[in-house]
DNA sequence: TATGGCATGTAAAGGGTTACATGATTTG
DNA sequence: CAAATCATGTAACCCTTTACATGCCATA
């Protein structure tokens, strides 16, 4: 289990609170490891028990009160002793890659539809990252390679897709014309 | 839940056991969605109890009998509805990936040896995913577009990972020199 | 003789998703 | 006036992981 090590790792730089880490996980560190925010109160009340962070309440006009989490030294030092021991292999689910595999039985049309209607969400998390990794690039990257590197993840990533997809569109729009489903 | 999808894709082609099942997860297909023995029995269990795969016994020689899966219609009638329907989006869970975005308080060189390790795997997918390309490639891709796209996803995100290691290498290595750990 | 491949499973514990629940303010 | 944003949570169900369990054969 390790979304307590991802939630430990954005507490790192500042603190957050529930709804600000959901938002991460929904950006950036979302294309690493997800979570919902159901699954993060969960984990910030069991660490804040633990004693791996802690918070401060923050009443606020117009907007709900909340809790800002801070990471603790106990936090810290567990932070840094599951950086030491080696990360367990990455685990995904993709659905569409898997429609893609049982493509022959699917209706082509509805297939690139999907293509499309995704590589439109990947080329504005493209646009984003790239965006992001100017800024880093321009503020001294030195400070936050970390930060740099992950972005650079994202670019990287976004990028084979976008040209996997180009490659997809170009096999199946040919063949549509005869295939149009069953 | 789409474990139950991606095993009624593997079952389309070719009739397999749990056994055949866990390795192709293990392989190819594990790069989208993975799935251990255990699962895959239990789904296979739920599956032909609800009579969309059926199996018959095979007594073997020299090693233990099996049961060899197939679909039976209303199994492929649900993948049919099922394909049909968008996809979710994609879940993942890479710690390694965690690890370098909190890779300040990290060692330096355990995040290299890491690196290193991982590049490897990915090296030898890659080469296996290359030699398979060029194999359907070869024998007329147009019977199977749909296995030799998959396959091109892999070798492109293994291409894209392989160069986003270089970078990270680059990045780290020179920085190792004054920052091994605390 | 120990390890790995073949082949199948069960059970408990832990993790994750979906649905429910509330409520003020801002934006379209 | 509807929808989105901010902000926090609980509960039930489902899925996944880890550990346990068996047993033969081939290879090192």
């Amino acid at each position: 289990m390790s979304l307590r090590h991802a939630i430990l790792v954005l507490l790192q730089d500042q603190e957050a609170s529930g709804y600000d880490l959901a938002r991460e996980f929904a950006n950036s560190i979302g294309l690493v490891w997800n979570a919902t925010h159901q699954q993060i109160y969960l984990e910030l009340g069991k660490l804040s028990e633990q004693d791996m962070v802690h918070y401060r309440h923050v009443p606020q006009e117009g907007k709900p009160d909340k809790k800002l989490y801070s990471l603790t030294e106990a936090g810290r030092t567990e932070l840094v002793r599951w950086l030491k021991k080696p990360a367990g292999p990455a685990r995904i689910r993709d659905a569409f890659m898997v429609k893609v595999a049982g493509g022959s039985l699917a209706d082509t049309q509805v297939l690139l539809a999907e293509l499309d209607s995704l590589a439109k969400q990947r080329r504005e998390r493209l646009a984003t990252f790239e965006a992001l990794a100017q800024r880093l690039d321009e503020s001294g990257r030195d400070d936050n390679v970390y930060n740099y590197l992950t972005v650079r993840r994202g670019i990287l990533d976004q990028r084979a897709w976008l040209q996997w997809a180009e490659e997809v569109r170009h096999s199946l729009e040919h063949r549509s014309a005869d295939s149009t489903a069953s």
